[in-house]
RNA sequence: GGCCACGUGGCGGAGUGGUGACGCAGCGGUCUGCAAAACCGUUUACCCCGGUUCAAUUCCGGGCGUGGCCUCCA
């Protein structure tokens, strides 16, 4: 079966073909750890985790290798870090720590509850300071970068090919930068790879100064701490085009002598909340972690799958319930299957660019063998409890409701059974009666 | 202003130069005391205007519309 995947930089489906096929070798760009992450975080982790499933599927568990970092050397970490002491006595840089450690354990625990297998590597900012100073230095000595006012910049007039993964020449951006150039700048465009920190910002001893990392260069460093120089793919949102992966080739090939820094460059679409753009003003901002607390992982995680990852996707909460029903009927058929199998229709769709909506199309012709095979290898668990509600309900009751309606029911008094199936009703329980009895299920 | 996506039936959402994916909803039926669920069957589409072609929803040009990036952002 053979794999093909868009890749941004040369606009166009390719046929995969991994550097090593024994050590297959993906990188994402994970979460800045300073907030709760919200639903529009959730698709590349659950995006690229469906990739990382396919990728071990064709060459091996064992064979592919999966970074996704954590931020948490960041300017919003540090601001909200202040907010969070107010005018208390404490050590901001223990804020920072808290802070960070807090949130990168609910992300953690968050990720893992949307069916996403942990990555190969979780690789973290703060422990890769020295390698991020190393590779300045290699960037120095390779006259792409220069220091000034304890800040080291990367001269992006010297890196000809700047602008090839987002297509914008250089002299325009210029044009059109809206920023205020910093008088330490060479040119409007060149971007900070080490700047000063003062006692109330988290810093690290430098050859120019106690400082900070820039935020573009702890990718470059972590990849090639984790993967070496050149990578098969790196995935992240499509918003991080632009500076942010454009940067990190800029850095990456630049110490690296002009070696690539990824042979594929993925992105997924964004992601829009009831029909507009989520956004804490509008009042629309989900957090992955307020929608489990009623929601099924797994159901947050089909309902990503159902459109492309590469095209806008609009988050609905009728959206959810449908992908709650089909998910609970397919649970029902799944479930008890014990041998499974991958279908060819449905491994060709995924093959094809990852096309979930067809791969999931063509799940829904499959026999329970291929539907359960699917399921698994999209990283669903057929267990129907795992779709149970986080609504607390009474089981033992509404068994009693149910012996008593039935009771009802055989002596034909129909008043009595319908006012104990209204009354359940009433409370969002569904009564099913099947050939084998009557089950129950929680109504949307 | 510059760059880039996208516009498919009531809704979601693939795809293709020529026999109207798939799901939901709707409608009809089976089942049921009646419903629901389940199962079977089924109606509805390709933004507008040109062009290329034997043939365009699919390719090309223009228009309109929506969204993204250009500043932190998945």
């Amino acid at each position: 079966m053979d794999l093909r995947l868009y890749d941004t930089l040369t606009k166009q489906k390719q046929p995969f073909r991994p550097l090593d096929p024994s050590n297959v070798r993906m990188y994402v760009c994970g979460p800045t750890v300073y907030d709760y992450a919200h639903i529009g975080n959730a698709r590349p982790a659950i995006v690229f985790d469906v990739l990382f499933r396919l990728l071990r599927h064709i060459y091996g568990a064992e064979h592919v290798t999966y970074v996704r970092n954590i931020t948490d050397i960041d300017d919003k970490i540090n601001a909200r870090a202040l907010e969070l002491r107010g005018d208390r006595d404490l050590d901001v840089l223990e804020v920072v720590r808290e802070l960070t450690e807090r949130t990168y354990a609910v992300y953690q625990e968050d990720v893992a509850a949307l069916g996403n297998l942990p990555p190969t590597f979780m690789p973290r900012a703060t422990e890769h300071v020295p390698q991020m100073i190393a590779m300045i230095r290699s960037l120095i000595d390779a006259g792409l970068a220069y220091a000034a006012e304890g800040h080291v910049l990367f001269e992006v007039a010297k890196k000809a090919d700047y602008g090839k993964l987002s297509r914008r020449p250089l002299d325009e951006m210029i044009a059109g930068a809206r920023v205020d150039v910093a008088p330490y700048k060479r040119s409007a465009m060149d971007f900070v790879l080490w700047k000063p920190s003062d006692a109330n910002t988290p810093g690290w001893d430098s050859p120019w100064g106690r400082g900070r990392p820039g935020w573009h260069l702890e990718c470059s460093s972590m990849i090639e701490a984790t993967m070496g120089e050149t990578i098969d793919i790196h995935g992240g949102g499509i918003d991080l085009v632009f500076p942010h992966h454009e940067n990190e080739i800029a850095q990456s090939e630049g110490a690296h002598h002009g070696h690539s820094l990824a042979r594929f460059w993925m992105h997924n679409g964004f992601l829009n909340v009831e029909g507009e753009k989520m956004s804490k003003s509008i009042g629309n901002f989900v957090t992955i972690h307020e929608l489990l607390a009623d929601w099924p992982g797994d159901v947050l995680r089909f309902n990503m799958l159902r459109a492309h990852y590469r095209q806008p996707m609009d988050w609905t909460l009728a959206g959810m319930k449908e992908s709650w029903d089909t998910l609970a009927r397919w649970y029902d058929v799944a479930e008890p299957v014990t041998a499974t199998r991958i279908g060819d229709g449905f491994l060709s769709a995924l093959s094809d660019d990852l096309n979930t909506p067809q791969a999931i199309a063509e799940l829904h012709k499959a026999s329970p063998e291929e539907l359960a095979g699917g399921l698994s290898l999209l990283g669903f668990n057929p267990i129907s409890e795992r779709l149970a509600s986080k609504k607390s309900v009474d089981t033992v009751e509404i068994s009693r409701a149910i012996e008593a309606r039935n009771a009802a029911r055989k002596a034909k008094d129909f008043k009595e059974s319908d006012r104990i199936r209204d009354e359940l009703l009433a409370q969002g329980i569904q009564l099913k009666d099947g050939p084998d009895g009557t089950t129950w299920e929680i109504k949307r």
